[in-house]
DNA sequence: TGTTAAATGCTATATTATAAATTCTGCTCT
DNA sequence: AGAGCAGAATTTATAATATAGCATTTAACA
């Protein structure tokens, strides 16, 4: 019995084509809607982020960007991502550096992140009551909320889950 | 009557240099008892750090540290400033890339930051309710925590205050 | 005092992000 | 059609943040 060391991908136990296939449509149709472009470095961008839940470094889309875009450099990707970030449709993980899909751009959101050290993966919640304890929490300290950044570290269910179907070897 | 536009230092409406004896007495003792070194650079970092309630950049702190240390490096920051961490007399800022001291890092304690856009300075909340909401939802989710950064931008008390003051010029 | 581990010095480099000027592209107005 | 415009992309350069690796110094302590 050996340990499962390869780098975990939940992603290959559901059906992941349906999650990109979704946030695409939903990126297009919104854009529609509000009048702007998603151009087509824009979209490969978010497709790029889109290939797995895990959150995704700059320069590593660069890397992916330019077989496809000659011309890519920094720039390229930085204006993507701000274009996408203003448009809800992904987050920055301000803890990593790094960007990630979002999965509700349709609709107003507040979100805290979960993020699994283990398989790197990255969960969106709304976590209502966390958010109204938040507020009255700042209302007491007399402070007006302009934007969040709540991003929890440590190990997801799956991986948790892995970890004890292999026979006890923990090694987390 | 003129809008005050000159960086706000609340810290000067207290006695701030409380705060600092106070904290660097904590880390004094603190590390004397843990049997770990405060040495003179990292006493002086800290120090450093302790001049405002701001977040400050690390080469901002190597910058302020060169003339009393020549050999001052980004690594000797760097070095000092994860010394700091780890003991908990400091707390890196995710969002900004900036290091804040900590006003109670002589006891175990989780905290979000309340980060104001306008003075810049960083006010550390315990938030029990925040923290036990959180429990819930993260179990909820089947997911272990190893840390957390919880990191809210907007617009502190005294910020507020002085737009009121200032004839409704608020420009926020 | 010799040994050792921690701390610092030193050099280089990796990683992340932005600035500014120019060119391209698609659109509107005449 | 052609001028004018605005958003998008290119290009070049550089700023800002952070770490690696190895040499040297310092401090703890047996
Ligand atoms: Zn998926
Ligand atoms: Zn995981
Ligand atoms: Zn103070
Ligand atoms: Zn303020």
């Amino acid at each position: 019995m050996t340990i499962n060391t390869i780098p975990l991908q939940h992603a290959l136990k559901h059906n992941h084509n349906e999650c990109v296939s979704e946030a695409m449509a939903t990126a297009e149709h919104l854009c529609m809607e509000r009048g702007v472009q998603l151009t087509p470095i824009r979209h490969k961008v978010l497709e790029l982020i889109w290939e797995s839940h895990k959150a995704v470094k700059a320069y590593e889309l660069l890397d992916r960007l330019k077989p496809l875009q000659k011309a890519a450099k920094p720039a390229t990707i930085y204006r993507a991502l701000d274009f996408l970030i203003d448009q809800g449709l992904i987050h920055r993980v301000e803890s990593l550096n790094a960007f990630v899909g979002c999965r509700c751009s349709s609709y107003q959101h507040e979100q805290l992140l979960l993020i699994c050290k283990h398989c790197e993966e990255v969960e969106e919640r709304s976590a209502k009551e966390v958010m109204s304890a938040l507020s009255e929490d700042t209302q007491k300290a007399g402070f007006t909320i302009h934007s969040k950044a709540i991003e929890i570290h440590g190990i997801c269910k799956n991986c948790q889950n892995l970890t004890i179907d292999q026979n006890q070897s923990v090694i987390l």
